[in-house]
DNA sequence: TATGGGATTACCT
DNA sequence: GGTAATCCCATAC
């Protein structure tokens, strides 16, 4: 039997996954699970997640609920792990993250890439004239490709709409490589902490470095 | 109620 | 490498 058809009856990720403390352990662990969003006429739509960032809660400058911050947007990320956060920047992006940690730690790990796996059909037809390299290759273009919205948020990864799938693939830790997060240099001294992981050449990564 | 800027992408030179 | 697009959020008045 091949790998891959192995994986279409992986597991569900258990809540146990999500709320350990150890959030950057999470965010390493979540390279090479699979995150899955039936299309609306039931079709798995599916990625391989290649790169993660950890945001480290009230403690780090980065994340949205620095300084335990709490409005109506940044609520979210105080439910308990194993919560979706998504949310939308740049007047056209939405983000996907999963909530990490026990309830009232707000801590969330953001889905920066997916190698496709199922489905591929739906994605290009939500990101047209694409080649499939780019399809999933950035935490926006990969909402757009899974047809990830607002109406997203709070959802419960142990539910039916989304939910991540242990894929079977051991990731050792020389396959993966960290540097600073992307995109918030306002962070000051929490800018260059390396708290983006990616697997090592992996094709649908954002960036190189 | 007004205002500044963003956990990005795509397209331009 | 530079930057427009585009709208919601957070904070200030």
């Amino acid at each position: 039997m091949s790998k891959r058809k192995a994986r279409a009856r992986a597991a569900k990720l258990p809540r146990r996954f999500y709320t350990r403390e150890d959030t950057l352990l999470v965010a390493r662990e979540l390279l090479g699970k699979r995150l899955v969003i039936p299309a609306p006429d039931g079709t798995r739509v599916s990625g391989r997640i290649v790169e993660t960032e950890a945001y480290l809660g009230a403690e780090d400058k980065a994340a949205h609920s620095y300084g335990h911050r709490r409005t109506a947007r940044t609520e979210t990320m105080y439910a308990v792990g194993g919560t979706v956060y998504v949310f939308f920047v740049y007047g056209m992006h939405h983000q996907f993250n999963v909530v990490a940690g026990a309830a009232g730690t707000p801590h969330a790990v953001l889905i920066r890439a997916l190698e496709p796996e199922e489905g591929i059909e739906w994605m290009r037809r939500r990101r047209p004239d694409r080649p499939d390299r780019e399809l999933t290759s950035g935490p926006g273009k990969l909402c757009r490709a899974l047809g990830i919205d607002r109406s997203y948020d709070r959802a419960d990864l142990l539910g039916e709409r989304v939910w991540l799938e242990d894929a079977g693939e051991e990731i050792i830790p020389v396959d993966i490589t960290a540097g600073p997060r992307i995109g918030i240099a306002y962070a000051e001294e929490f800018a260059a902490k390396p708290w983006r992981f990616w697997l090592k050449g992996n094709a649908y990564v954002s960036r190189k470095a």
